[in-house]
DNA sequence: GTCTATACTGTGATAGAC
DNA sequence: GTCTATCACAGTATAGAC
């Protein structure tokens, strides 16, 4: 029987790679990622990386499933309850929130999703999108729907990654203020409403 | 003194490079993409490449450059005119047209913009972006007007390059109807609205 | 478990034939 | 103008020492 101490060891290694990896796949882009730069960063030797992990494929999977599990989980809740009223927009809520804990593993399916086709856990997080964009449009979806939810979707994404803004200067935007934002601006887009087309 | 042909056929050639280059930089991104891909599929060999443009990053800067100027002059007219009434939503239709024309540049520079620092394209795409969140959200900037601005930016970057929505099946949305969608979305994104903080 | 050493492929870029 | 040949280097991945 294995010690505590040494399994211990085994998952510490593998979450700081994890996280490290993240960081790298989000900013810099899956395929312009080094396993190199990785290991450098995380403090560890190419090699060892490949031992925790067979491939930079992997890799990119150890990074993004758990946050795609939770989407998933999160959809399937949705779906289930979308007709009661009130329900959509508690949904933004915990969608929301979802955003902002896993931040840079949304950035990186999202941004990165047409791009790397043919992994199978972006093809799994692609699919998610997509139910996503088929529970939350209507039926029918107009191209005016579509729009919404892509630019709600995308923009999200972005916000996550960049600090939240484009402005050089302020560093950091409080979390709180950012997630009220964002529900703001989720539930304009999201939301049904009337007579937005005139405008 | 040079023939016309001559010009022509090299103007054709660089022409044809930018095209086939700012496709890969906008979809597997400027780090991923190989000299070698875009020769390949332009037909020219990767020395060809580097004849015509002297490094991968002055390919970058002949694809999206003209992009970047055109954003230039546009934000120059609206700082200009942005305290006339009606202004502003003119402006938003001017920006979507741009956003339709350049749509590949726009989304490589935006998505990329925060990686790609040190480039000196890229460092002029940042600072017009930084202009622009100036002119349109107040001048005492909320975290709230913040993230408009950049779900409004983000989104509509990522609408361009996905073919717009993230739905599968549906390969094409008509042109029309996307612009006149996102001068929906981004005119009560970004236009002064009253009583939607409360919402 | 983590490392060094190695193999092999592909990269951006240069030099020179035609 | 476009090509082939070549360069030095970085990429992923494997084998094996300790």
């Amino acid at each position: 029987m294995h010690t505590d101490s040494t399994v211990s060891a085994r998952a510490r290694a593998s979450d700081e790679l994890r996280e490290v990896a993240l960081e790298h796949f989000a900013t810099v882009g899956f395929g312009a990622s080094s396993l190199q730069q990785i290991a450098d960063q995380a403090g560890y030797s190419k090699s060892s990386v490949l031992y925790h992990f067979a491939s930079k494929e992997a890799l990119l999977e150890a990074a993004i499933g758990p946050s795609i599990d939770a989407l998933e989980d999160l959809l399937a809740d949705f779906i289930e309850f979308r007709r009661s009223p009130g329900e959509r927009s508690a949904f933004i809520e915990r969608f929301v929130d979802f955003l902002l804990a896993n931040r840079l593993a949304v950035h990186t399916f999202v941004v990165q999703g047409q791009s790397l086709r043919g992994i199978p856990v972006v093809e799994r997080a692609n699919a998610a999108i997509f139910r996503l964009a088929e529970a939350v449009c209507a039926d029918e979806a107009t191209t005016a729907e579509q729009v919404r939810f892509g630019v709600a979707l995308g923009g999200a994404a972005f916000i996550l990654a960049t600090g939240s803004t484009y402005r050089g200067d302020a560093p950091e935007l409080p979390d709180d203020e950012v997630r009220a934002a964002l529900v703001g601006v989720l539930s304009e887009l999201l939301l049904p409403a009337d007579g937005r087309s005139t405008r």
